[in-house]
RNA sequence: CGAGUCUGCCAGGCAGCUGCUGUCCAGAGAAAUGCCUACGUAGUAGGUGAUUCUCUGGAGGGAGGAAAGUCCGGGCUCCACAGGGCAAAGUGCCAGGUAACGCCUGGGCGGCGCGAGCCGACGGAAAGUGCAACAGAAAAUAUACCGCCUAAGUGUUUUCGAACACCGGUAAGGUUGAAAUGGUGCGGUAAGAGCGCACCGCAUGGCUGGUAACAGUCCAUGGCAUGGAAAACCCCACUCGGAGCAAGACCAAAUAGGGGUCCAACGGCGUGGCCCACGCUGGACCCGGGUAGGUCGCUUGAGGUGCACGGUGACGUGCAUCCCAGAUGAAUGGCUGUCCACGACAGAACCCGGCUUAUCGGCAGACUCACUAU
């Protein structure tokens, strides 16, 4: 399919959708005011899950904004990507950077992702039993 | 035109591409279920109504004036409750509005401003307890530091006139302080003092106006009594049960456990030397509680808009008309182009009425002051 949509099937819905990635974090990717972690799933396609904390964001309007611009590169990219759960946890800078810079690091860090994962693909037989 | 006051409103626009989330319509599929028909009494096949879910297409909606702080008030929900009282907390000029309020409107009083207007924890200090740094004589049963007065009494000095000290009188004058016990004038006096008088002020009672707060100063009375602070306690009047949508209601896997019915009543394990006996252990179905998860609550409401009427106004009444976010890892957006005044504060979470705080600017109306012109 060619349609870039962002359905709830794309998403982490549960807490347990959570601590699986939290508990077993297959790849990781940085940069000060993000962080990615990732899980690989069951589904054929890849999950979004985002934390972002009042502690870091202080306004709701900031974490809105982040949010957004977090899940739209994700839709776009969504079939780059390889079937892995992904949960963007923000930091403290985040509140600081505009929009076109996020877009940006989003891109190089969903990228990093893909390369992880296609250098140490996961081993299905162990982790269907895990 | 300049300076300003009050009230109301708006919250970047447009275009393209592309997402998210409710609602409605149409189509397709699936699920379990009700009804009807046939065979038949175990079920099978077909038809059909409504419901739910998924997908496709279309239409239309999608943050705020503060959504915020959670400071008040109410609805709603559950719990508690015969009735009454106390405590705690809150409110505090009067009248009205309201579902209610600590809000709003109108009025009174006090203060600020030339003015339009603005501001005000604005009940009680002769019920009681306590408080007031520093300064000052004195901070509340007033008081005598300086000053003023007096020379009767006592004493000292003496130029024998008197002078001074003590005692005594005095709140006019001075000094301190945020605040000092009515003000001015005249009389009065040793000097003074509401001691007396006039005027002003004050208090009490009456009268008049006002629903009232209060005002008038019209009359009488009183020489004046009651300094401040109630944001120290307190007194008086009034209001008040508690918790909150994670309220609360419903559906309900898997696993473990509980109750009941039926089947098997054979076997196994334990107590015991052995038998009997007792306890545990099996399968199927049903029931209740209830976890994960889901549904409802959840947006039609003290609702908006317009007109008419009543009211100084807040607001009320009537008619017409509109449906205007409802998410739940939590939507209401992202990117590009373009225009200009270059876009502030900031994101619904059960819902309303307020208050408070944040805020780039813009628009409309009413009014005030100053200047110029007529």
């Amino acid at each position: 399919m060619s349609t870039y949509e962002f359905p709830r099937s794309l998403r982490l819905l549960r807490p347990g959708d959570f601590r699986n990635v939290f508990e077993q974090a297959e790849y990781k990717a940085g940069h000060p005011a993000l962080l990615l972690l990732a899980r690989s799933n069951q589904c054929n396609h890849a999950r979004l899950g985002l934390v972002i904390a009042k502690r870091n964001i202080k306004f709701a309007t900031g974490r809105n904004r982040v949010k957004r611009i977090i899940r739209e590169q994700f839709r776009l990219k969504q079939y780059q990507l390889p079937a892995i759960d992904i949960v963007v946890i923000a930091r403290r800078p985040l509140a600081d950077i505009d929009n076109a810079e996020l877009h940006q690091c989003m891109v190089k860090l969903l990228a990093k992702l893909s390369r992880q994962y296609e250098k140490n693909p996961p081993d299905r037989s162990s982790s269907s039993t895990a």
